[in-house]
DNA sequence: CTGAAAGCGCTAACAT
DNA sequence: ATGTTAGCGCTTTCAG
């Protein structure tokens, strides 16, 4: 074990940088954030070896103090241990940290209490920006009377609150999964879905309905189960349709999880994936590759969201259009296709 | 789309509440803090109200600034991406969140340097403390230099510097699992480690190098074959050892998505899991429950690890125990034994 | 019971 | 070319 170096920080002030160099605070500054116009080089070097010496790092709260800006920026998810959102996740950090910039991470579950108190707690630690992602639930109404005029936001998806927002178009990805299914032959379609009150579920089911209607298949109520994104509502909600009765050769997801647990229930029932139902799921997560028959998916990527969201807050790139609907489109696996599943019995 | 609030923050600062409630700042500061003992309810009345109506909240800076603490923790982590990691982002969020800590999420994907910068960064925004996970690179000769005085730190996994850690026993979590493969009969195991230079490596090469001597196994080089923890390793690893003829019986990969990579490249060889190579992972992902065949592996909650980590960091739970190793064990799946294989094909 | 004043560490007018 | 001064918004002695 190697002991702990304890060295030089807590880095002495300016002020003590100052006092070894021989100058002013002041110069120091101007020195070491390069507003040096009119410093001479022998000063400048002299400020420069001091602060090295004493391995001066600015503090930068005094300097967000100061200068109103944080260089920090907060980053709300309903759980960053969902594929859907640590991609999203990467993808804030890795814009953010090349230009110096810190990410606060909270998490919600979704829970409007907790969204309210994380915006709560950023906002109160001056973030410079924030990018929402997974909200929509209830049209955002508890989030209504947070004042947001002090910070930038950007949401991630379907959302209320008028931000600026990066997300792709859910209705027309729902819409596309349905026209694969009913491409492959299916006509009765298991819709498991989100929570009715997030928006999310309620975008997806729009395209879901849109294209049942347009390909005149059956669309019962009994076909439509909401759950809670999660791979037991998946399970869960398909057992239950089985016990109940209800007949169905195609369920469309609308995310992954949920997905993987309604081919586990399917398998368990004693039914084949994709033969007898096939099934097709929505974000393509990594773990639609992994699973056994894989899963077709609406594919997106998600990394890309967070970088575009963080690209949005922190100016960069010019990019800047308040709406951007990033492109999606079908990941055709074993779930749904018997060729792709012979395929990978060569 | 609903008009974005804007309304009362950037919140009128202590000064306004205190014109507003006819009171001194001071008064302020003390009744919103509760160093209220001898003012009088009816003033401590006004100025709640004061406050209340102009929506105010401090300054975290301005308070951090004054008081030293900043109610910030910062988080590295190799890859958010990475389910080990981020079961430990979300233990250590689960623990701060409730007593109004943030977190400051920061990717380092193991290299040195990105290494130092976000320790930098983060050792300047004066975060309280820092949980620094999947280190342990190169003893972390690179990070000896700098100056960890001002913070506390919590290592998880292992490592070379000298601070308060959370861990598993590696070497006896994978020696374990070399015992089960012995068990289900298998004498020829391939070990798939993590880079050389890697402790986490060393540490498990240490459990796997010991188990096969005290079973008396065979161990030619050629059976140890360094990755990088990726999917993509274990199925490259696998399928160059079959390509150079190397024989075995089982495998040995020190994370879950070797372990997976491993798996896939044994079956696209037309060899059986487990039949003709039993496979067993170490870390036990939720991915390892996903998979077909489901991979046997070494578990242990990294959750707990993260929740362990913060609390001895913020001094929740009076339980820190300089260095905390916590319990792991063998999970049994289809990669390993007949047995859990057929059970499931009831 | 309450306020004035100092100061956390820094930057930015405003001098000189 | 460089220093002096005035804060950023807050907490905390120290005086009343």
């Amino acid at each position: 074990m190697i002991p702990g170096a304890g060295a030089a920080r807590p880095t002495g002030t300016a002020k003590l940088v100052a006092a070894h160099a021989g100058v002013s605070v002041t110069t120091v500054s101007r020195v070491l954030n390069g507003r040096a116009d009119a410093i001479p080089p022998e000063t400048q070097r002299r400020v420069f070896r001091a602060a090295t010496k004493l391995g001066y790092r600015p503090n930068s709260l005094a300097v967000a103090l100061r200068r109103g800006v944080t260089e920090t920026v907060g980053l709300v998810v309903p759980d960053i241990g969902d594929a859907y959102f640590h991609q999203i996740a990467r993808g804030v950090e890795d814009v953010a940290q090349p230009i110096g910039y810190g990410v606060l991470l909270t998490n919600t579950d979704r829970d409007p209490t907790r969204e309210k108190a994380v915006v709560d707690m950023l906002l109160d630690k001056r973030v410079d920006g924030l990018v929402f992602a997974g909200g929509g639930v209830e049209a955002d109404s508890h989030l209504y009377d947070v004042a947001w005029g002090s910070t930038r936001v950007v949401m991630v998806g379907p959302h209320q609150l008028d931000f600026p927002s990066v997300r792709v178009d859910d209705a027309a990805a729902i819409a596309s999964a349905v026209d694969h299914l009913v491409a492959v032959g299916r006509r009765r379609i298991l819709c498991l879905t989100g929570q009715p009150s997030w928006l999310v579920s309620q975008e997806r089911l729009a395209g879901y309905v849109r294209a049942v209607k347009a390909h005149g298949l059956d669309h019962d109520a009994s076909l439509i189960m909401p759950g809670d994104f999660s791979l037991e509502s998946g399970q869960k909600r398909v057992h239950d349709a089985l016990a109940r009765g209800v007949r169905f050769d195609g369920v469309l997801a609308f995310n992954d999880y949920c997905a993987i647990g309604a081919i586990d229930a399917v398998l368990r029932s004693g039914r084949r994936v994709p033969e007898d139902v096939a099934v097709v799921g929505c974000d393509d997560i990594p773990e639609a590759q992994l699973v056994r028959p894989s899963l077709s998916s609406i594919s997106f990527s998600q990394y890309e969201l967070g970088r575009a969201a963080a690209a949005i807050l922190l100016d960069t790139g010019h990019v800047n259009l308040a709406h951007q609907v990033q492109p999606h489109r079908l990941a055709v696996r074993q779930s749904t296709s018997m060729a792709v599943a012979c395929e990978a019995r060569d």
